[in-house]
DNA sequence: AGCGGGCCATACGCCCTCGTATGGTGCGGC
DNA sequence: GCCGCACCATACGAGGGCGTATGGCCCGCT
């Protein structure tokens, strides 16, 4: 204790720490938030340590996206497809479970809408946020193939919803919006489309 | 012609050649990357011509939040208004308006997501998009009612339009989906609780 | 007890940026 | 024809970030 260090003191680190540290600054600051020192600074450390874990930045930021891709495919949809449900039943939960991440996602963050960001200027971000954008209308079009709807109708029901969830997303951060009930009346409207 | 100026050489330039550069760099780059020195060079300038016109930085930023807050307020919505359609085919009119502003906008750029990108960690662009989204709802909601929809059937249509909207866009970037039909089905559908 | 290696801190050189200070250039007025 | 002012370039100090180099600590093994 030669200097005050507020909390946790002397902690060795992991490279999944610096991993988290870094959605942490990326969703409070930005793609370029994502910066050595200052995350460093976060963790009570030093850049001698982040270089020992990881060759440079973009070494780090290749880590998180290959966290978040794994996340962002499976984080949702893998629950759901074991609750056992029925198909039309499942996608409702599936609405349901989307407006329930609220703007404090897994560990405190709302990362979603931050990749998002990330990708539009980041040309390594754009590819996996396109694969994942990719796998999720894919998957959303088997819930809704699996819901009784045609091929051509699945499909097009899984660009209204996924639609409305970034959309919704972003006007809960700018208009103050509630999710659910739009979400779950969109769900609906499709679904509706098969009786 | 002392050093090779590639394009034109030597034009003096005003307060609005900096906000427009200053987009350019949003949209290319991100919130951070409205730097003096870069947009400078993109000017074929130095930073004394930027500090002549701006006090510092956040005077360039709050001029570009300014100049967007004005644009994105009237510049669908006023031409619509004063088409002289029916208000059931002004609706329509203003879906196929948004679609078309594709991914390249005024200027050359697709602003409208930057800005939101850069109002997720700014406090003074998102005070700025909280107001725009603010009243593009209010908006809707009021050409919904000229279309003849009830004042609760209005707001919850505004927020499924405007949401697609915002949703669309961002697919279209990732998943390289066309907005037109999608945005044209939404549209009918909320027209279509009327009847 | 001593030693080796995983983990981290410190120190350094380089580059980029901000904002200011100060000196130059060209054009309109008379 | 020269003068003043709008407009811009150059030079400067301070700050912060990156990546490397190097040295120290502590734990486990023998």
């Amino acid at each position: 204790m030669t200097s005050g260090t507020p909390k946790g003191a002397k902690a060795r680190l992991h490279r999944s720490d610096w991993v988290l540290a870094g959605f942490r600054a990326l969703v409070a600051g930005g793609p370029e938030a994502i910066r050595v020192e200052p995350i460093a600074r976060e963790l009570n450390a030093t850049k001698g340590s982040f270089y020992w874990h990881f060759k440079d930045l973009n070494d780090l930021r290749g880590a998180m996206l290959a966290a978040w891709e794994e996340l962002a495919t499976t984080e949702i949809t893998a629950p759901i497809r074991r609750s056992g449900l029925s198909p039309r039943d499942q996608v409702m939960l599936l609405a349901d479970r989307v407006s329930d991440i609220p703007e404090v996602e897994a560990g405190g963050l709302a990362v979603e809408p931050a990749v998002r960001d990330w990708g539009r200027t980041d040309p390594q971000a754009r590819a996996v946020l396109e694969r994942v954008d990719a796998q999720r209308l894919a998957d959303l079009c088997a819930f809704l193939g699996a819901a009784g709807l045609a091929r051509g109708r699945a499909s097009e029901g899984a660009v209204r919803f996924y639609s409305a969830v970034i959309g919704l997303e972003a006007l809960r951060m700018t208009a103050g919006i509630e999710m659910q009930a739009p979400l779950r009346a969109v769900a609906e409207a499709i679904l509706g489309a098969t009786e």
